[in-house]
DNA sequence: CCAAAGATGCGCT
DNA sequence: GCGCATCTTTGGG
């Protein structure tokens, strides 16, 4: 389990170190496992929920590095941890699949389940290819979880030594114009870019520079 | 009580 | 790329 520590950063940092480690969610008798994708890093600027005002639902936000914040949005609940600084969190945007968890494949049979596509099974690596997607394969609701601490017997992170070779920075998807859209604190493993939300290198436009940066060995720890 | 927005997902073009 | 479904939270009456 990754120490409280991990969490007590700025968000890009821990937004950023976050991408590869593997989320564990106890699911019966099996392990459910996925493998973070995709985050985003929110702090005290506009676009943030913390900017919106500090009101109950919000208010783990607030909370010590490490907590849980979930909240329900467009028909759906998504997973943040609140990191160092007051309504600063990492929102968990995409992950896929990790096959070498305690369960192995029946563990993805059981995401499955909790995920149906609309038309039948979703592809594998589509399974948990968005915020609210990751959140229903692995079980987790606003109501449970939002405002308690990762526990070893029922929800945790773990750092599986597994270490992305590049990571893409870009902004992040869904900030309304005025509110801090251009930031680049958007970061996807870009090994594992299709099971990410979009891909940030065949956007129309987006070019290598002002859009996105290639972060490679140098850059990350 | 009700309207409106919201850190989205999906199907269709 | 665009429109629509989704449903909780929020803030104003």
């Amino acid at each position: 389990m990754i120490p409280v520590s991990f969490f007590d950063r700025p968000s890009p940092i821990v937004a950023k170190e976050l991408v590869g480690k593997i989320l564990l969610r106890r699911h019966g008798s099996l392990w459910l496992a996925a493998a973070i994708v995709e985050t985003e890093a929110y702090g005290g600027e506009k676009g943030s929920h913390s900017w919106l005002g500090r009101t109950p639902s919000r208010e783990p936000m607030w909370a010590p590095a490490g907590t849980i914040y979930m909240y329900y949005s467009r028909g759906g609940d998504s997973l943040n941890i609140s990191v160092n600084g007051a309504g600063h969190a990492v929102l968990i945007k995409a992950g896929r699949p990790w096959l070498d968890g305690p369960s192995g494949s029946e563990a993805l049979a059981a995401m499955h389940a909790l995920n149906p596509g609309p038309r039948g099974p979703r592809p594998d690596h589509k399974l948990l290819a968005g915020q609210t997607l990751l959140a229903r394969a692995l079980n987790l609701r606003v109501p449970q979880w939002t405002g308690r601490q990762f526990d070893r017997g029922t929800f945790f992170i773990e750092d599986s030594g597994y270490r992305p070779a590049s990571i893409l920075r870009c902004r992040r998807l869904g900030i309304p114009e005025g509110r801090d859209e251009h930031l680049m604190l958007r970061y996807v493993d870009e090994a594992q870019v299709r099971s990410a939300t979009q891909n940030p290198l065949s956007k129309r436009g987006w070019k290598e520079g002002p859009d996105y940066q290639r972060l490679t060995r140098e850059d990350l720890p």
